[in-house]
DNA sequence: CATCTGACCTAAT
DNA sequence: GATTAGGCCAGAT
């Protein structure tokens, strides 16, 4: 796959999730064709230039990837709750916040 | 080629 | 829950 392609698919599949939800890096790699690959979005959203929805991306059990407290993550809480999503402890809960799309429809949407 | 490094993940303790 | 160990992949050194 290359490069372009690896990063649209990862921000394509990334712009799909609602608002008031959240998905994890492992699950968006999944989604975007890129399995075992948590660690590439991270590596993607960084590049990324605004405006994009980074602020979505948690960790599987629903934690900041970012240290506690740091200029980062406060920036992510409030991103977050300012859709609506309640955030304790630092992480959210994924079992309430968690994108699960139908896979039939998404994979019509990404086309591949 | 060997090692290290990440906005990671899972399973086990 | 918190921590650890091992796994994972791609880039950088």
């Amino acid at each position: 796959l290359a490069e372009v392609t690896v990063k649209s698919r990862i921000l394509n599949t990334l712009a799909l999730v609602p608002k008031g939800q959240v998905i994890s890096y492992g699950k968006l790699a999944d989604l975007a064709g890129l399995p075992k690959r948590a660690r590439m979005v991270s590596k993607y959203l960084k590049q990324a230039e605004e405006p994009i929805n980074w602020h979505k991306v948690v960790r599987s059990d629903g934690k900041i990837a970012f240290p506690a407290g740091s200029l980062q993550a406060q920036e992510q809480c409030q991103r977050l709750m300012a859709e609506g999503i309640v955030i304790r402890k630092n992480k959210v809960n994924m079992s309430i916040y968690a994108w699960q799309p139908d896979i039939y429809t998404l994979l019509a949407k990404l086309e591949y």
